[in-house]
DNA sequence: TTAACTTATGTTTTT
DNA sequence: CATAAGTTAA
């Protein structure tokens, strides 16, 4: 273990370290060492004595859990590391929900639904209702039922809340309580839970079970938990019971950084904790180690426009840099290729890397544009966030494989696979099966057991006895076997990898590809040692509860790659960098339009601009573009209302890209004119192919006693009649028997033409 | 059944 | 514009 590890800690950070008992609130301004105080106080906190299996710390994001753990590990060795309880609150509370399943109904491999799956739940329920998904759009509906369960509101709650169904039904949508109500019962039903699950049933599970609080509030003597400022009413109630014994409660968090009041984060949690808990102590870390004087106070002056703040004053040591460069372009695309300019000059003067700059944008669909420019000039950059690996079809369709292995309870991951690869249960299949399960109430997987009795015709009913037997095969194995080598045999037996395998595109090969570093992905999981001891096992089931919460695939340490960040502005929250580019200040973005309704809205977007402007060490630039392409149209927005709030002493304003010095002077309007006409237009080209389809189907009139003939019965070298095509002659037959596919050649005016018999209407020339 | 085609629709932000 | 969803032809 180290033993300077108190060296180096400021006054206050000091403070912060060495209180031990009693609750304690630290205010953490940006890059005010934060993190350094949390990791250091746990490290403080053992070595004062206290046992390591009785500490829990919360973090936010996967990514702020697995820095905590590292840096902890450096300064007491992972041995001792390793025995802490750190996570995210889901994952945490996903664990000790998978000891304690059975308590709630639940099993313990219950299945953790992620936004996609929970959309598609929702859409069942809709055609269940005969409600139309355009004014109840999944989303949306998802969206209402979170926000009530992060507000601790459950469906019988929610149905008899005034205000609630009051809102409900002035937006049209009066049934969301009864979604809402299924959707519960829908998710029971398939030993299913959401993201937002993980904390209201960890809260059900604390408030009905007292035996079960006072294990885990004994358990853990000390609680820490980071960003604060961004939990929210279930995760603040859950905290508040567990701590209610030791009351050893640590947060850390900034008021002025708290950006999630979309998922229900509410910032009075944070300015009324010194409420919650008598004796509160408060420790205010106001020194910036992170950037200079510049940019730290453009950072004080933008956030000082909102109301309603702890009160603290961040400064310091630091020169004061460079002044802030505020820059206008005409369009996105200028924009990104000022950007990558300047990246280039900036490391060819001053000897920056790429790792060195990050670009940081309000939504994820402006990365395109600096994509490209950044490709142009050949500069390696890495996108993060954007859809994850995990929400691929081919990745979804195996972990459905692995999740209905685990918990055949859940017919949402039945209805995905069982006929994919096809082994001949079609949709009237499935639809009888599953009519049967909604009369008898009972699990679709039951009814499998018993095709026949559902009315299954023989060859489908023997198809779905093999199904069940196959997936029994692999269940029969759990217990044995570790997850890669079920996972490698579902890949094998169920057909999926094969079918990939046979798929020659360049997208085909891409999905095989992801299939093999998905079980890549497993087998790493399965080799790499336990972290929580007790709670941690290699089996199948305990991997896919941890993958759902899993935003990125846990691959190299990027920290050192050399190359340029683009991220959200969210997903930069704790990071730092050299340069920063904070993009796209432009009104209805940044501000963004959906924000602007209310005050709480706009200081929150303000919050989010403070964020980036704070993720800056040395340099800082702010752009923004005249217009840019939304939708497919140049669309013009006015400059960021923030930009207005920077002092003009703290920063210089530059333009590029206006008409006319561009890198094409000579005939630059004309070309770009050029360019347009022929993007516009409808080319001549398809016009005449347009023509030409239409003339040349206008063709055979079948002939009067025209009768399709039992495909079956078709043979090669045969005279057909096919009503649109008029007389051919069948080449080859290929295919399966069920689904026989006949070349036949129609002469001059259509060619060969492939064609499915059994859809085919065809009639034998005799 | 499935692939190709047309049409609608959408941009916050994430566990 | 770019993708998902819906439609239609084979």
């Amino acid at each position: 273990m180290q033993q300077n590890y108190l060296d180096g800690l400021n006054d206050s950070q000091r403070k912060a370290v060495e209180h031990i008992n009693g609750p304690l609130m630290i205010v953490a301004g940006a890059g005010s060492g934060k993190t350094k105080v949390l990791t250091t106080r746990i490290a403080h906190l053992i070595r004062s004595g206290v046992d390591s299996f009785r500490i829990l710390a919360l973090t936010f994001t996967n990514k702020a859990a697995a820095e905590m753990k590292e840096r902890i590990g450096h300064i007491l060795g992972n041995s001792e590391a390793r025995n802490l309880f750190i996570g995210t609150f889901h994952s945490v509370f996903a664990k000790i929900l998978r000891v304690e399943a059975d308590k709630l109904g639940y099993p313990r491999n219950f299945t953790i639904y992620d936004t996609d799956d929970a959309k598609s739940v929702i859409k069942t329920i809709l055609t269940e209702l005969n409600l139309d998904d355009k004014s109840y759009k999944p989303a949306f509906v998802l969206n209402r039922i979170s926000a009530a369960k992060n507000a601790l509101i459950g469906p019988a709650e929610y149905a008899e809340d005034r205000l609630i169904r009051q809102e409900d039904e002035r937006s049209n949508r009066p049934l969301i309580h009864e979604i809402y109500k299924r959707y519960a019962i829908r998710c029971y039903r398939n030993g299913a839970m959401d993201f937002d699950d993980l904390l209201f049933k960890m809260y059900e599970l604390l408030v009905r079970f007292p035996e079960v609080l006072s294990k885990y509030q004994n358990k853990f003597q000390y609680i820490l938990i980071d960003e604060y400022q961004d939990t929210n009413t279930s995760q603040y109630q859950i905290i508040k019971m567990l701590g209610a014994v030791h009351e050893n409660i640590c947060v850390v968090g900034d008021d002025a950084q708290s950006i999630y009041s979309f998922r229900g984060a509410t910032v009075q949690n944070i300015l009324q904790f010194k409420d919650d808990y008598q004796d509160v102590n408060v420790v205010k870390l106001e020194q910036n180690y992170r950037s200079t004087q510049s940019i730290l106070n453009v950072a004080n002056r933008v956030i000082s426009n909102n109301k309603n703040q702890i009160e603290k004053s961040l400064w310091t040591d630091n020169g004061t840099g460079e002044k802030i460069r505020i820059v206008r372009t005409m369009t996105d695309n200028d924009e990104g290729r000022y950007i990558a300019d300047t990246i280039s000059e900036m490391k060819l003067r001053y000897h920056y890397a790429n790792k060195d700059f990050a670009i940081l944008y309000r939504t994820n669909a402006q990365s395109r544009a600096f994509e490209e420019s950044l490709r142009k000039k050949n500069i390696p950059y890495k996108i993060y966030g954007g859809l994850s690996f995990y929400q691929r079809k081919e990745v979804k369709d195996m972990l459905a494989y692995l999740r209905l292995i685990v918990n055949p309870r859940d017919e949402e991951n039945i209805k995905r696979v069982i006929n994919y690869p096809v082994r001949g249960i079609g949709k009237t299949s499935l639809d009888r099966m599953l009519i049967i399960a909604g009369e008898h109430n009972i699990p679709l997987w039951e009814v499998m057991h018993n095709p026949v009795g559902a009315g299954l015709k023989g060859a489908a009913a023997a198809a779905v006895e093999n199904f069940v037997i196959m997936i029994k095969s692999f269940q029969t194995s759990l217990e044995k076997d570790n997850a890669y080598d079920i996972a490698f045999n579902a890949g094998k037996h169920t057909g999926l990898v094969r079918e990939l395998y046979n798929d020659k595109s360049v997208e085909g090969l891409a999905r095989y590809e992801n299939i093999q570093e998905l079980l890549n992905s497993i087998k790493e999981f399965t080799e790499t040692p336990d972290e929580e001891g007790e709670l941690t096992d290699k089996s199948l089931g305990s991997y896919l509860q941890q993958i759902t919460l899993l935003t990125e695939v846990g691959k190299e340490d990027d920290e050192n790659q050399d190359v340029v960040r683009l991220m959200t502005i969210h997903a930069a929250k704790g990071l730092e960098y050299p340069c920063v580019f904070s993009v796209g200040l432009e009104e209805n973005l940044f501000p963004s339009t959906m924000s602007l309704y209310d005050r709480e809205g706009l200081e929150e977007e303000r919050r989010l601009f403070y964020v980036a402007v704070t993720r800056a060490k040395e340099r800082l630039w702010i752009t923004y573009a005249n217009s840019r392409y939304r939708f497919g149209n140049l669309v013009s927005n006015e400059p960021s209302r923030f930009l207005d709030e920077i002092p003009s002493e703290y920063s210089e304003t530059a333009y590029t890209g206006t008409a006319g010095n561009q890198q094409r002077p000579s005939f630059g309007p004309r070309f770009a004119q050029k360019e347009q006409s022929f993007e516009k237009v409808p080319s001549l080209k398809q016009l005449a192919d347009k023509l030409q389809k239409n003339t040349s189907t206008a063709a055979h009139t079948p002939s009067a006693d025209f009768a399709a003939d039992d495909p079956a019965e078709i043979q090669k070298g045969m005279k057909v009649e096919h009503q649109k095509f008029g007389f051919g002659q069948v080449l080859t037959i290929e295919g399966s028997s069920n689904n026989p596919i006949a070349t036949i050649d129609f002469g001059a005016g259509h060619g060969q033409k492939k064609i499915m018999l059994f859809y085919a209407k065809l009639r034998i020339v005799r």
